[in-house]
DNA sequence: GTCTATACACTGATAGAC
DNA sequence: GTCTATCAGTGTATAGAC
């Protein structure tokens, strides 16, 4: 399948997916109108249908998807090892508070909204969301399996971070302060390095 | 002011706030309309904007603020000290679980939604968020200093409480399984038992 | 590939009768 | 207090020209 490209050498149809990415992120499902996508990724307004012909639905579930690989990729890459796993995390935790306050408290947290608005009413939507989620478990529990930590030990553990990551983000955005997520990151890596792998 | 009530004894402005309440909950604040929360609530059709002058932002600032206070309430009365706190947190979440399982997925974190959608959208329903979130903090923090901890920890401890069972729930309801919010309540309960008030 | 025009179902909100 | 009628706006989606 041929893709055209515009000058930044983005093909449209990912201008129109990261847009949608960066919409829900902030606003969620709903509030996010194809018109809004539209004019926020400067495509053109005739090739929505043409690259998503599943309509706004379609469109959404490839934005869940990408975002689910974007973050996995991020904390595979951020959530060093170095001075131990307690540390690390409440590091990498700092890293996102700052990142939210850099956004205006838009972002963070890509894919709780819609994955609460859709949980029940979009079957599509959730199994999507289930994929992207796992995904962030799944790195990282990568992480944790590198540290030492038993399979079984690692995958339970990641699902406790990926929660209180979500968790922490709600509470910056709500407040507007990243001060949330470094106070949960800091006391969950204590609690981590009290704790051996075992 | 009078307020009219029905055969149920519920005044009508109940009604319609308890319908908004859920409608919410489950779906969020945009998905939600007025029409819907009409027909929920069975409330006659014309009374909405008669009680809620300021419309669906008026309507829901106050479902919101009744939903804090009544989860701060649940907070008291089911997060018992008895066995330690930790086991205490973890047989809460396990209850909370519970009832997420029963509602078909449709309960559980019924501020996350409506705080991720209006954090920068909404001034009137962020804080709105902040003070039912706040008291759900406190809520926590009273049971852990009366469990012995200092108030700075209880307050600090407290907040990572409600970002794991807020985290755990996103979780519950996306995968549609209410063990996941049981192993993080487990998890946390394990860290607290083993880490001292002092 | 992209455009415009348009269909048609809502949405939240208001006015005025009863 | 409640009802109905109505408004203007927006939502997604489609058809057909270019």
């Amino acid at each position: 399948m041929e893709t055209a490209r515009t000058a930044a050498g983005r093909s449209t149809r990912d201008q129109i997916l990261a847009a949608t990415c960066d919409l829900m992120e902030a606003q969620g499902f709903h509030a996010t109108g194809l018109a809004e996508i539209i004019k926020a990724s400067g495509a053109p307004r005739g090739s929505l249908y043409y690259y998503f012909p599943d309509g706004k639905e379609g469109l959404a579930a490839e934005a869940i998807a990408r975002t689910g690989e974007v973050v996995a990729e991020r904390i595979r890459a951020n959530l060093t090892a170095d001075g131990g796993v307690g540390a690390a995390f409440a590091a990498f935790t700092a890293q996102i508070a700052d990142a939210i306050e850099r956004s205006g408290f838009r972002a963070g947290s890509p894919l709780t909204t819609v994955a609460m608005e859709t949980a029940t009413t979009s079957p599509r939507l959730n199994q999507a969301c289930r994929e992207a989620y796992s995904r962030l478990q799944a790195a990282f529990a990568e992480r944790l399996a590198m540290a030492g930590y038993p399979a079984a030990r690692a995958t339970e553990l990641a699902e406790l971070l990926t929660a209180a990551v979500e968790g922490g983000i709600i509470l910056c955005r709500t407040y507007h302060s990243g001060n949330p997520l470094r106070r949960i990151g800091a006391q969950i890596g204590a609690m981590i390095s009290a704790m051996p792998p075992t």
